[in-house]
DNA sequence: CGTCCCTTTGATTACTGTCAATCGTGGTGG
DNA sequence: CCACCACGATTGACAGTAATCAAAGGGACG
């Protein structure tokens, strides 16, 4: 798994680990929520087309993101919110042993970054795990505009309600779970989420590594392994390396359902 | 661990899991923000003088939850966003096949509620764990407010990611540490709860059981007890049943310290 | 004084972690 | 062009931690 720097003319490698932060686009793109064809799933969902030509006027930068690099770090100052334009991020922790804990997966239409709020910077570090485009949301003007609008108001407050239950139900398969329900709850989780953005549910590549689903589901790489070998050996699903098809939705459901009915 | 109804006239006993909801305050009274003493801790912390006093406008009905009451449940319609005032809250969801898992113990000064604005109602429910007040926030008032203060905007804000990023650790902790570091790191943290309410940092009383604790550190109640007896052996705290004091600072960041350094 | 619940402790099981080897793939460099 | 290396994934063997099952003590309360 390798980058390539922003920074560098020549095309350098750098594996993921020490990956560089992204850097500023060369070309600063300008994106307009009204004409996005993300704007059911992401931030202008559920206001009123006056809103969303508001939002329009904030001209939200758009940046690439290579695979390996960061958007942010923990502790970077905490000045955008992030929507996921394309591509796929990891979110999560790095202890000061070099382990880390990744908190979440993000796709398409989906917004990173709000943890920075609680303090002015950012608590977690997001990395992509594939090429990736951003749309940056300056925090200070989405705030300003939030003023005059009670709508966008809800909606913010709304997105990130829905990033704590979000966080509640990780916790329940955390607490609770044993690894056939965890992987099944994670692959059931990313097979709506693909359907959602209008993708097959039933097949579908996982842009992450073994690690990093171990990782997120509190659970070592080995076992993740063995559990996709063991879903596979019962005919649940298809699996060859980071490509995965469903054969027997229900018996996975069931498979999650196990303690959560 | 039992629990007195509220609608009744006689007191009557039931057990913790029948317990009722808590029914509107009887003698509704009112609360000011402005002459509060956990005016630091709480949704005013962070306010200016003209915003806490439009704060005391809106008038908080004051509420006594019993021990074993729940204040709201999942699937309640959310209207309201709860402030601890005394005593102690534990919150989570419930499994269908009865068990829970506890997401956060909540003590005065802290909110409750917050996962309610993602979808208008509760994702959890909250219980009090031994008689408790609470003042019920109106969110519909509260928002009105924050529409003309963006200084409150920007506290509620803060308050919702803070819940965030408190999740976040606890997924780490669930997703990366072994038993002794777990409670070690939930004995720390309810320390530095009491410290900064004005009690001991080294002596208390816990307010939860073996199995709520066990179930928010994602553990069995007898692998709790097992390992506050085993911190025990190694000096560093003395227990008895739920009284615990801390002998060695030190040493139980230590053993926190193992992982997360 | 008996019951119920919480807690503690012991014995055993089982799941997952750890350590290790192998395979396949893709990029590197001779 | 091909051998080599690095990396991710898979699988096996074994170890260790925590879960499970079980029993008993201690308070609180009727």
């Amino acid at each position: 798994m390798e980058a390539v720097t922003a920074r560098s003319t020549s095309i350098r490698i750098v594996p993921r680990t020490q990956a560089t932060r992204a850097q500023a686009a060369p070309a600063p793109l300008k994106t307009l929520c009204s004409t996005c064809h993300l704007r059911d799933l992401c931030l202008p969902c559920g206001l009123g087309g006056t809103d969303v030509e508001r939002l329009d006027g904030l001209m939200f930068a758009r940046r690439r993101v290579k695979e390996g690099q960061a958007l942010y770090r923990e502790g970077d100052k905490f000045q955008f919110i992030y929507a996921v334009r394309s591509g796929t991020f990891k979110s999560g922790l790095t202890l000061k042993d070099g382990r880390e804990q990744v908190t979440g997966f993000q796709m398409a239409g989906e917004l990173l970054g709000l943890d920075g709020l609680a303090n002015g910077q950012h608590a977690s570090s997001a990395t992509a795990l594939e090429d990736a485009e951003i749309c940056a949301i300056p925090y200070a003007h989405l705030s300003e505009l939030a003023a005059s609008s009670t709508d966008l108001q809800h909606v913010i407050s709304r997105l990130m309600s829905r990033e704590i239950v979000r966080e509640h139900s990780l916790m329940m398969l955390l607490g609770s779970m044993n690894a056939e329900e965890r992987l099944a709850a994670f692959l059931l989780n990313i097979s709506q989420r693909m359907k959602a953005r209008g993708y097959s549910a039933s097949e579908f590549h996982l842009r992450m590594s073994r690690a990093e689903i171990g990782s997120y589901l509190g659970m070592k790489l080995e076992t993740v392994s063995r559990t996709f070998s063991a879903f596979q050996h019962q005919g649940l699903l298809e699996v060859d390396k980071k490509h995965v098809r469903i054969l027997d939705l229900e018996g996975l459901t069931r498979a999650f359902e196990t303690r959560v009915q």
